[in-house]
DNA sequence: ATTAGGG
DNA sequence: CCCTAAT
């Protein structure tokens, strides 16, 4: 198997190699031939490694390692990962222990990403395998309920995130990314399997786009079907698959799209593949990093433009050139992306200095349109319950103006979340909570049903915090005047006095 | 460098 | 979310 395994991979280099060529002469761009050569040679490693590490272990581990860079195959990994746990639907009694849990397990993906951009490539690598056994892990320990270590998890994360949570640093990390994959592997045991199948089965079909045989083809259109779990938007080499193949045979390509529309509306929530596929793609909220900012906004866009061509192509037999090229940008970017914010990107800038160019010529022209329309909202970030619930007890704990402190001591995992989003998220905890000021007569009630998913014991906890902290003003309107003495009925006490010294220092000389 | 406020 | 002004 082995062997077997690395010829076929030659076999493929070989293939890339003429495909190469071939792109070569056609649109005479090196950049893109290379990005060709490594896009095609990614995924065979990735298959190979991961078929290795999956059925022998470590056995294959200098294979791995042999590989440039396999972040693609551990985007598919995570991708399949979260698929699964989207698929994983709940009942609505615990729908917020779920979302709770998914949260937690989010973060601790998220935390594997960071650590993977911030280490480069190299790590990526060890992630890589460290993630694979796990899986293996999971896999030994067949289905898990993994209610109990999510349960873990998540109190561990929502609840304890002041002491624990915080302090941990790179091994607290890896420690959770252990517990957690697990869960979602163990869930998805033979789902994964499969996506590692499709994703090769896919991939070839790709590679021998020089000679496509329409069974190829056909078969990376029905697996990709299975794709579909995860978000679309997630996954810019399967819309490149897909656009190589309409280009190949539009026919296929309707039928592709014909059976993604049903397993998508057959799928039932959403909500968590959104999440999922937003905390992957925010795993690289640039704030310190311009580059890696501006990096991400090109990949949205071309993700947006492989959308359409996805659709339009699948109509009008398209050059294929094109589709690919998409399909190679959208993929190296895909795996930049998952570079991380920090402030240190040694191996990841030399990265974004080089993928920005190829993608800003490819993009610039189709992207500028949509770019100019909405830069802004480029990602909005679900915020989960647990994550409300940390930052409630954040400003209960560490006062209201603190943003930072808070974000430093109870997000200090999150890469995202700044101080601002804090802030902005209290403020719109305050409206939803109704403790803002209603100067305006008329529209009050209607926030009321509207949204509510906030539990009334967080809803309460805002409440009381909205009185005493001097957020928006001095917004003691009809709060203070129903209770007044609600300072010392403070029954969260202790959190609450602290704040209150805070937030009453301010307000006094205001 | 942070925060408040507004878009 | 993002941006800007004010501190």
């Amino acid at each position: 198997m082995d062997k077997e395994a690395h010829l076929h991979k030659k076999v493929a280099n070989m293939k890339c190699q003429r495909a190469k060529k071939d792109e070569t002469s056609i649109s005479a761009l090196e950049d893109e031939a290379i990005a060709v050569e490594h896009l095609l040679a990614e995924p065979k490693n990735e298959h190979v490694s991961v078929d290795g590490v999956l059925s022998f272990g470590e056995e294959n581990l200098g294979k791995c390692l042999q590989i440039e860079d396999f972040s693609c195959g551990f985007d598919y990994g995570l991708t399949s990962n979260s698929g699964g746990l989207d698929s994983n639907t709940t009942q609505e009694g615990e729908e917020e222990l779920q979302l709770d849990v998914l949260d937690g397990l989010l973060d601790e993906v998220e935390e594997v990403d960071d650590l993977e951009a911030t280490n480069g490539l190299s790590n990526a690598c060890e992630d890589f395998l460290l993630d694979m056994e796990f899986a293996e892990k999971a896999f030994k320990l067949d289905y898990g309920p993994s209610e109990g270590s999510y349960l873990g998890n998540s109190s561990s994360e929502s609840q304890s995130s002041g002491l624990s949570g915080s302090s941990n640093g790179a091994v607290g990390i890896s420690e959770s990314s252990a517990a957690t994959i697990p869960g979602s592997e163990c869930k998805n045991d033979a789902l994964d399997k499969t996506v590692t199948c499709q994703l090769h089965g896919g991939l070839r079909s790709k590679c021998g786009c020089q000679t496509p045989a329409e069974d190829s083809i056909h078969t990376a259109s029905l697996e990709l079907g299975k794709f579909d779990d995860l978000d679309n938007d997630e996954n810019p080499l399967i819309y490149g698959i897909l656009s190589t193949g309409s280009g190949k045979r539009s026919l296929e390509a309707s039928r592709i799209g014909a059976l993604l529309r049903e397993k998508r509306s057959r799928k039932p929530t959403r909500r968590y593949i959104e999440e999922v596929s937003d905390k992957k793609s925010k795993s690289l909220k640039g704030r310190e990093n311009y580059s890696a900012a501006a990096k991400r906004d090109t990949i949205m866009k071309v993700r947006s433009r492989n959308e359409h061509n996805m659709r339009r192509e699948a109509l009008t037999v398209v050059p294929e050139e094109k589709p690919l090229r998409e399909t190679i940008q959208s993929l190296s970017q895909f795996r930049v992306r998952r570079g991380r914010p920090k402030k240190q990107a040694p191996i990841l800038g030399l990265e974004s200095d080089k993928e920005p160019l190829s993608s800003e010529s490819e993009d610039d022209r189709v992207t500028k349109k949509r770019s100019k329309k909405h830069d802004r909202r480029k990602h909005q970030r679900m915020w989960t319950p647990s994550e409300v619930i940390k930052l409630v007890d954040g400003i209960s704990e560490y006062g209201v103006g603190r943003w930072t402190d808070i974000k430093r001591l109870l997000f200090s995992t999150s890469a995202y979340r700044t101080p601002i989003d804090l802030r902005d998220k209290w403020r719109n905890l305050l409206r939803a909570s109704g403790a803002e000021k209603p100067s305006k007569k008329g529209v009050e009630q209607k926030q009321e049903h509207t949204l509510r998913p906030l539990p009334n014991s967080l809803l309460r906890r805002v409440r009381e915090l909205a009185k005493i902290h001097p957020y928006p003003r001095v917004r003691i309107s009809k709060k203070s005047q129903v209770a007044p003495a609600i300072l010392p009925s403070a029954s969260k006490g202790g959190a609450l006095s602290s704040l209150g010294g805070r937030s009453v220092r301010r307000k006094n000389f205001t």
